[in-house]
DNA sequence: TTGGTTTCTTATCATACATCAATGCACAGT
DNA sequence: ACTGTGCATTGATGTATGATAAGAAACCAA
C-alpha cells in the first residue's frame, strides 16, 4: 500500500489513528496509468473516486459536434469522479484521462461504507467535501454566465497557477468554453497591456 | 403549523412516523411573502433553507456591470437556499426574491441537527439531496459550455415546462446567459421553423 | 377607461468570438 | 540530423449574440 498523500489528507482532516487508516486504506488499490490512459470512458459506469498521488488527470465531455469540454483537472491531493454515476449507478457522460504518467488510489464505495462506520467525524468531513464541491461548481456557473473570455483566463490563472503550466492551451481553452485561438488572442493582448505598462 | 408539502416531502422520503414529524416540524417557522419581496439579500449571511410551499422564488446574483444573473427558481416543492453562506458561515453573492406571493418553510441548521440524530435515515438522505444538486450544476455547465442560445432555451423548455409560463422572459435570459433581446429572437426563429414544418 | 409601468418585439449597428486555413515551432522517434 | 506529428500563433473572414433605441403589447392600479 503506497498511498502517504491520502493517508496525510485523511489523518488531517478526520480523527482517526495511523493504525486504522493504515488497515482501512489497505483495501485499496494504487494503480498507476500512463500518459494517456483512460480511467473511465463515455457510457461506462463509474464505480471510483480516484485520489491522485501524483501526476495529473483530466475529466470532459465530448459533445455532439465532437468537441471536447473539459470539466475539471485534478492534480496531486486532488480527487476526481463522475459522482453521479457512481452514486445514481448511471453511465458516465464523462471521460477520465491522464494527463501525465500518475498514480491514483481507487476508493470505492465500501471505503467510504467504512469509513463512516467506523470514523464518527467522517460524516461531517464528507459533507464538507460535497458542499466544497458545490462553491466550486457553483463559482464556475458564475463565471460562464458573467465574464468574458479574458476575464475567464485571468480567473483561471489566479486558481491554478500551477496547472496552468503543465497543460496544453487547447484544454485550458476548453475548460473555459472558449476555442484554443481565442485564448492565444487572449494570451497576445494581455501580453500587450503588460508590456506598455 | 402549515407545512403539508415538505411534510409530505420527508414522509415520502424518510423512515419517519407522523408524530415525530410533526414534532420537529413545529420548531420551523412558515413565512409568507409578498410578490418582489427579498427572503436574503447579497453580503447578508443566510440562516436558512427555504423549502416552497406555494409560489414562486427567484435565486440570481449581480455582476460588477450591474447585470442579473438568474441561479435558479424555486417552485412549489423545491428547496433554495445559499448553501455556501449557510455551510461556511459567508456572506452571500445572492439575493433570494419572491417571483409571487409566497409561503416558504424556513428551516435552520438545528432542524438538520435534530433530524440527524433522530432519524438514521436522515443522512443517506441529505446525501442524495447533495448529490442530486451536484448533478444539477454540473448539467448547467456543461449546457453552458456547449450549447447555443436555441439550444438553452429548448433545453430549459424541456426541463422547466411549468416555470416558463410564471416568469418574465428577461428572467429565463438571465438564467440562460443571453440578453432578452437574443431569447426573443430565439423564440422567433423556433416559431418560424415550427410554422413551415 | 385611463395612464403608467413593465415586458416583449423589432431594427440597426457593433463586437467578441468562432471558423477556416496557413505557417511556424518544438519535440519525439527513427 | 532528418522527419513527422501535435500545438501555438496569426490572419482573413463569418456569424451569433450584445448594445442601443424605439415602438407595440401586456399588465396593473386608480
Amino acid at each position: 500500500m503506497n498511498s502517504p498523500k491520502l493517508k496525510l489528507f485523511l489523518t488531517s482532516n478526520l480523527d482517526i489513528d495511523d493504525d486504522e487508516i493504515l488497515s482501512i486504506l489497505k483495501s485499496c488499490q494504487v494503480k498507476s496509468v500512463k500518459k494517456d490512459a483512460f480511467l473511465l470512458r463515455e457510457n461506462e459506469h463509474c464505480k471510483h473516486t480516484f485520489f491522485v498521488e501524483s501526476g495529473l488527470i483530466r475529466q470532459y465531455s465530448i459533445d455532439d459536434k465532437g468537441k471536447e469540454h473539459t470539466i475539471s483537472f485534478a492534480p496531486e491531493n486532488w480527487f476526481v469522479s463522475d459522482r453521479e454515476s457512481v452514486y445514481f449507478d448511471e453511465a458516465s457522460a464523462y471521460y477520465i484521462q491522464a494527463l501525465e504518467d500518475s498514480e491514483v488510489v481507487m476508493i470505492d464505495e465500501d471505503f467510504f461504507l467504512k469509513l463512516s462506520e467506523e470514523i464518527p467525524s467522517f460524516t461531517d468531513f464528507n459533507n464538507k467535501l460535497l458542499h466544497n464541491h458545490i462553491r466550486h461548481l457553483q463559482k464556475r456557473i458564475n463565471m460562464l454566465l458573467s465574464a468574458s473570455a479574458e476575464q475567464r483566463y485571468l480567473e483561471f490563472v489566479a486558481m491554478y497557477p500551477d496547472i496552468l503550466l503543465r497543460v496544453p492551451q487547447t484544454m485550458i481553452a476548453s475548460y473555459l468554453g472558449i476555442t484554443p485561438e481565442s485564448l492565444s488572442r487572449v494570451r497576445k493582448e494581455l501580453a500587450r497591456k503588460n508590456f506598455k505598462k
